[in-house]
DNA sequence: AAGTTTACATACAGACATGTATGTAAATCT
DNA sequence: AGATTTACATACATGTCTGTATGTAAACTT
């Protein structure tokens, strides 16, 4: 066949990244073969083993073009626990959004099983946890300092309640596409959740 | 070949549940094939045709098997914040016990892609959250009637963290073998979270 | 005791997926 | 401009899984 161009070539390597997310997120990792992944972009089987060594490597790569959901450390504004909160908000905002994050994430939460190649997959994810957590973690022993919370409050555990919290959130999120359990007030849960830690009269009011 | 007795089919049946439960969790539901769990329960996959009509159906009775992890109804000592708190305790600490739940829930929550038959089970598995969401609610009302949270505190919406924090902590529980992230902790976070609710002084301790 | 059903094992047919090997024409290099 | 590499498409070989059909001997039934 004729050869393509570099840029062509970059072109239909991203397409196929494309429809491999597109397909994952409607039939399933496991249940998609490369075929039907090369058809709905268009190509044959020949074009995927040439861009992705096999299966695992194009889903690393569909995860990798979505990239991570939250950053806690973009937030700048306001207290420790505020930044918290908007980082939180910002994750269900984009989500909300970004239909590419959508696919991305339903297939990571419930499209995808962790076995095999992908058992590492699952070890990155918690790497990722582990990011989080950090963040989260640095984040509440500020509002300790800061006296946001109350000093019984240990900030390590406070993170990891967080951290199930997010992760449990985004997992029912995507499953709650009707609406009724989780979707409709998520951005309340969410302010909720830090509200209840906030101490109601905070010793001193720092600016940050 | 030679008829069983009643009993000997039954029996062949449970072991063949027991074969799938320990293969899915292993190998992941959509990687295993009903030869692989006939061959671990010691039969062929006549046998397993015999007691169920495909895998989707084979998984159910694994579900079934284990049945639900918690109802939050059952337990009726202290009040209603603690008997929640005791509820999340107890499924965190029948999770870490039994083999089996373990094993289960290790399929539904990373080993199952909720896709074509199982796209119901994933609907399944909401109304089990549905029915978590509605004994949380109504705990958290009979908190809010004694005065035990903050009358700003809606018990929809708390019940609506606790779901998603319950979610997460189950999930990421299960991920977490190596004890870094969640499980060392999860007890204390537990509390944490029932506790950060809690108000300091409770209006009127009443009997329950 | 004969007939019927049960609880499987075995055999069969078809579909499908994977990885690799090979072909090829144009893009890129020198 | 010629040599080389690239970016795929095509073809092939192989393994695997599913569902069903069929066989069968013992357990139940009447």
């Amino acid at each position: 066949m004729a050869r393509k161009t570099k840029a062509e070539a970059a072109l239909t390597r991203h397409r196929i990244v494309e429809s491999a997310r597109q397909v994952f997120s409607r039939d399933g990792v496991t249940n998609t073969s490369l075929d039907h992944v090369a058809k709905e972009a268009g190509v044959t089987r020949g074009a995927v083993y040439w861009h992705f060594r096999n299966k695992a490597d194009l889903f690393m790569a569909v995860r990798q073009q979505t990239g991570i959901l939250l950053r806690l450390g973009d937030f700048k504004t306001g207290d420790a626990l505020r930044r918290l909160e908007t980082g939180l908000h910002e994750a269900l905002r984009r989500l909300a959004e970004d239909k590419q994050a959508q696919e991305t994430y339903e297939v990571m939460l419930w499209k995808c099983e962790y076995v095999g190649d992908f058992a590492s997959v699952r070890k990155d994810l918690m790497s990722a946890g582990t990011l989080f957590l950090t963040e989260a973690t640095e984040l509440y022993e500020e509002a300790a300092r800061e006296k946001l919370i109350a000093p019984e409050l240990d900030p390590r555990l406070a993170a990891r309640e967080t951290f199930c919290f997010y992760a449990g959130m985004l997992k029912l999120w995507l499953a709650d596409e009707s609406g009724q359990a989780v979707r409709d007030d998520i951005l309340k849960v969410i302010t909720q959740h830090i509200d209840s830690r906030r101490l109601k009269r905070p010793a001193r009011q720092k600016a940050v």
